[in-house]
DNA sequence: CTGATATTTCCTGTATTCAGGAATTATGGA
DNA sequence: TCCATAATTCCTGAATACAGGAAATATCAG
């Protein structure tokens, strides 16, 4: 259960991160160290340590002599995120392309394969992200893959926040797009479509479940 | 001297940052936080945190148990961090173009000249990111901003390691072309000279002063 | 010289305590 | 009554002391 190479401050930290980004600590909650101390059973020193790696992945913010509050978010974030994904996924498929294998294609048909028969947004999710990572991981720029993989992480929030209780799953036919163009060596057609495709994320979700001062304005 | 809403872990992390950022303290050299602590005059605790904080930034990494460590990098790392400043730049410069003043083009255009009467190339660095950053801050998404600073940083870690004793400055004659670009409302003619500017960094460095291994080479 | 063991070093985490700032509540004056 | 000021309380930031454990180094026997 608990790995030895796993520091106590890791664990609350990926613990928090999971419920800030599913949206059970929603947007503006305070982080209280003793009251997270406590839980996990450990003293403040590990939980400190956890509120700086929240703090580096954007998923809270502190507030000197104020503590630890969530981060809010709203279109204009979204906007953002999206903008951002699109920029830098289109840079790593360009590398990546050229050193997608056969077997590559087939672990993200298979992915993709699984988002559609994804029951709920949660599922949904984890087999979109590996679908995107399984195609851009080949680029082998390390520093690449962990900037989007924290634009995944906030994407992911809109995501469960817009999205919790009524959701219709999106068919991905842009995916199917992007293998075949990819299967057929046409990177920049690929790329094109990818930009697209994520530019996509920030219209596809309800902006009026969102209201403009930056707080929660979620969802029944 | 000290600001009390400034934390003894931000003030840590900050001059740490320097010190490795400038070369002071060499890629790959161990940070063990109780001489840390003493130096500064502070228990263990704040320094970790401040570990964090590098940690985020990219400028130093934790192997379990056994403590930090300055980031190694090498020219294949360059040529990352030059590629997604590219793309990232030419993102915030296509936003930021409709909303450039008068006043930001002449500010810019100043950065540009204290850059060329720069003496030294700490000096030289600090204009030239100033420059870079007034003509992209216009475009107010912060998000992209905090991830280009960073790359500036990894940026800089470069030119200090390669061009700390001998250093000729360039003529920045790209940033000039840049401006009269902006001031002419060629925005996507501005954006490309950008890319290429920003591309040419991963050239311009003496590829011969890093080895493959990813440790330092440097440097009389 | 080699390999196993012992020692040391230092990272990680706990517990306790305290100082100081922020927010809230209580108090007093107009 | 209402507003401004003062007191209290809460919590973060930080220090100190200490324990457990892993890794590196030194030591010693064969």
């Amino acid at each position: 259960m608990k790995q030895p190479q796993d520091t106590i401050a890791a664990r609350i930290a990926r613990a928090l991160a999971d419920r800030i980004i599913t949206g059970a600590i929603p947007p503006g909650a305070p982080l209280r160290q003793d009251h997270v101390a406590v839980e996990f059973g450990a003293s403040h020193v590990p939980v400190r340590e956890a509120f700086r790696q929240l703090e580096a992945q954007g998923l809270a913010v502190s507030e000197p002599r104020r503590g630890m509050r969530v981060t809010s978010f709203d279109v204009e974030d979204l906007r953002e995120v999206a903008a951002m994904r699109a920029a830098l996924e289109v840079l790593a498929l360009r590398h990546a392309a050229p050193r997608i294998t056969p077997a590559v294609l087939e672990a993200a048909d298979a992915a993709n394969r699984a988002a559609e028969a994804a029951t709920d947004v949660h599922a949904w999710e984890e087999a979109n992200r590996r679908f995107h990572r399984l195609l851009l991981a080949p680029c082998a720029m390390p520093r690449l893959m962990s900037s989007i993989d924290s634009l995944h992480l906030a994407s992911a929030r809109f995501l469960f926040a817009a999205w919790r209780s009524q959701w219709e799953k999106p068919t991905d036919q842009e995916h199917r797009a992007i293998l075949a163009a990819l299967r057929r060596g046409q990177t920049d057609l690929a790329c094109s479509v990818l930009a697209k495709h994520v530019g996509r994320i920030s219209g596809r979700s309800p902006q009026n479940k969102f209201d403009k001062s930056g707080t929660y304005a979620i969802i029944g």
